[in-house]
DNA sequence: TGTGAAAACGTCCTGGA
DNA sequence: TCCAGGACGTTTTCACA
């Protein structure tokens, strides 16, 4: 993981779909030896993966919440992941430092399903309270980029 | 914006580098005519564009936070998300209902460098007070897909 | 790591349902 | 209007130096 493997990330990162003699071109290496870097930072586990930036709006996920999850007595971290991750509308859980004991991210299609999708998290029999915030809009959103 | 559309998004999302006769294989259309679909999802702004999914631990960002931001008076949303975007610790923002004016997601290498930034994040002139929680680890992490 | 060749792919354009 | 098929230039992906 050098300074040529950071600037392939973010050039990976810029537009995933730019061709190895593109990103070769941008940090001064032949195409095939792009793609081979590439193939060992997937292998290391650096790169997870190619996913596409979808516009949630536009696929009908226009409303979002933070919700603090206060669990019963003492739940460990896979027991809640395992009841979080059936929830399609979960985007993302974190357990945190604090009085929570997870912050979970939720997407859904309107206040109303909003609604519906809390009453099922708070439904779970390990979850004793939630505290919900609701987003209002999105201010930024970037991916994590090699350099600081 | 139909079944067949939904499901390339699905497929891009899953792997943003398949090519175009791949996915038709899996939805059933020629390569060109997914090609056509793509190019006008793009258009239509339900594409957003292509990324690669990073390891923040591999890149030396193993620390998160969210943080809380309250501030002084009445903020417009666009002068928050104006003082907020020089700071590449900064992941994510939002406005929300609630007590806060915003939610900051925040990326640092680990806990002394939070600290470092929580204080450049106070020192902001517009910043009253912040309440950090601080991510231990990470459940759940996935993209919106187009289906419920 | 770079070079070169073969296979696969992207990207047009044209015909047909 | 939207799709399949074909042609051509490009890219990927390998072997080898």
């Amino acid at each position: 993981m050098d300074a040529i493997d950071q600037r392939i990330v973010s050039c990976l990162v810029t537009d995933a779909r730019s061709s190895y003699a593109e990103i070769g071109g941008a940090v001064g290496l032949s195409a095939p030896a792009v793609k081979r870097r590439v193939d060992k930072l997937l292998d290391m586990g650096v790169l997870r993966g190619f996913t596409a930036v979808v516009d949630p709006e536009a696929l009908g996920w226009g409303t979002e919440a933070f919700v603090e999850v206060h669990c019963r007595g003492n739940i460990p971290p896979s027991e809640i992941r395992g009841r979080l991750e059936p929830l399609p509308e979960v985007v993302a859980a974190y357990t945190v430092s604090g009085a929570a004991d997870a912050i979970v991210h939720l997407r859904a299609a309107n206040i109303h399903h909003l609604e519906t999708v809390l009453e099922r998290l708070r439904g779970l029999d390990i979850v004793d309270r939630t505290i919900s915030t609701v987003v209002l809009s999105t201010l930024l959103d970037r991916p994590p980029t090699p350099e600081h």
